[in-house]
DNA sequence: TGTACATCAGTGAACGCGCGTTCACTGATGTAC
DNA sequence: TGTACATCAGTGAACGCGCGTTCACTGATGTAC
């Protein structure tokens, strides 16, 4: 006799499954995601603390979870961004302006993201890593395409100065993350400049702009 | 009746207030400062539980002092390779050279100041935050020596941009704790050349090198 | 010099607390026939 | 249609454990006179 879950209580699950994953992140804004206990995360989905294994092994699997579907998905919203041609400027103010809608929208998801990139629990280090890397391959790849198609004399742009792209967003995300909203536009600006002058195209003999 | 401490006592004091900081140094590079105990460092420190008290009120207390022995130590380090007149590959090659030694002699304090910088103990990441700023400061009036000194068309260098370049360096920091030696001169160079790009002189009508 | 006293880093016992985890159970819901 | 059974998310009691903190004490060392 084998029994399957119907839609609707898969859909029940699914529920207090967000809402662990909800509870986790906006615990961690506050308090760091390793320091979160499996109870208090239980606390604040409002489930006793026994019902958290129905969901998830254990602390680890749920940051894992985090990481697979909700940072992944910014990841891959941020890829979007990313001009095909590899046009710098078109680059930088579509991610920089995606990235801080990202900041208003979901500012705990941003704040997990940015702490556990270098925080101690190195399986999400190295997940996060993971999904960054996809975006600074996605750039390299851009530049590369807009070198072969202009035939310009070019090296394109190398891993090492795509990653800091990267993490010049990453920090100007912070940054906003702390900061007034009057202030925005300033480093908006400044984040898109910064960013351009890293990825813009360079060769021994540099264009002019 | 007046009794003072004699050099001796205070010595032998400061031995065990050091055992201290180092251990809490060492735990915290495996698993964050954050998840520290004091009944963990104390046991690493080769005390007894109840003797932390009497160097340290709490771990925030001995986080604190991480920094403002330390963590302000590298950081002057740091100031000191800011050429005076605001040269770029100077200023870049001498924080890279300082910055990748600091990584092979005191990995555990570099992984303290990373992770912590972002971290979830608000007191740290903003003591951090105001140690850091001591070196984009640095780097700030540096260039605004040099436009002064020669009376180029010039900008200088920005906050923003400044903040970046800091931001850039310790970026590099990590990627060399987590790296193999024998990629380390790439990584110097690459380094160097993405800080040099942002900090070096720009005006509307940019120079050649 | 000897004696009485002050200081203070280090200690072990003890406390109450929240933690992660196990277990057997409940009750709603779906399946078999 | 009714009845017996399977599944499974959620639960409360209970466990052993390590934690931070308090307390009174020790013993070495320095001071006063």
């Amino acid at each position: 006799m084998v029994v399957r879950a119907t839609p609707e209580k898969k859909e029940e699950k699914e529920r207090v499954r967000l809402a662990l994953l909800g509870a986790a992140l906006r615990l961690s804004a506050a308090h760091g995601f390793a320091s979160l206990g499996l109870r208090e995360v239980s606390r604040e989905a409002g489930i006793a603390p026994t019902s958290f294994y129905r969901h998830f092994a254990d602390m680890g699997e749920l940051g894992r979870a985090l990481i697979e579907e909700r940072v992944a998905e910014l990841v891959a919203r941020l890829v979007q961004c990313v001009a095909p041609d590899g046009d710098s400027d078109a680059t930088t103010g579509a991610l920089t302006s995606a990235m801080l809608t990202a900041v208003d929208d979901e500012p705990e998801l941003l704040r997990f993201l940015l702490s556990e990139r270098v925080g101690s629990f190195a399986s999400l280090r190295n997940a996060l890593r993971d999904e960054l890397a996809k975006l600074s391959l996605t750039l390299c790849k851009a530049s590369k395409a807009r070198v072969e198609a202009r035939e310009q004399d070019d090296e394109g742009l190398s891993p090492f100065a795509a990653d800091a792209a990267v993490t010049l967003l990453l920090d100007g995300a912070a940054r906003a993350l702390d900061q007034a909203p009057a202030q925005r536009t300033a480093l908006s600006e400044a984040l898109a400049a910064a960013m351009a002058r890293l990825i813009e195209p360079h060769s021994g003999a540099r264009r002019r702009p």
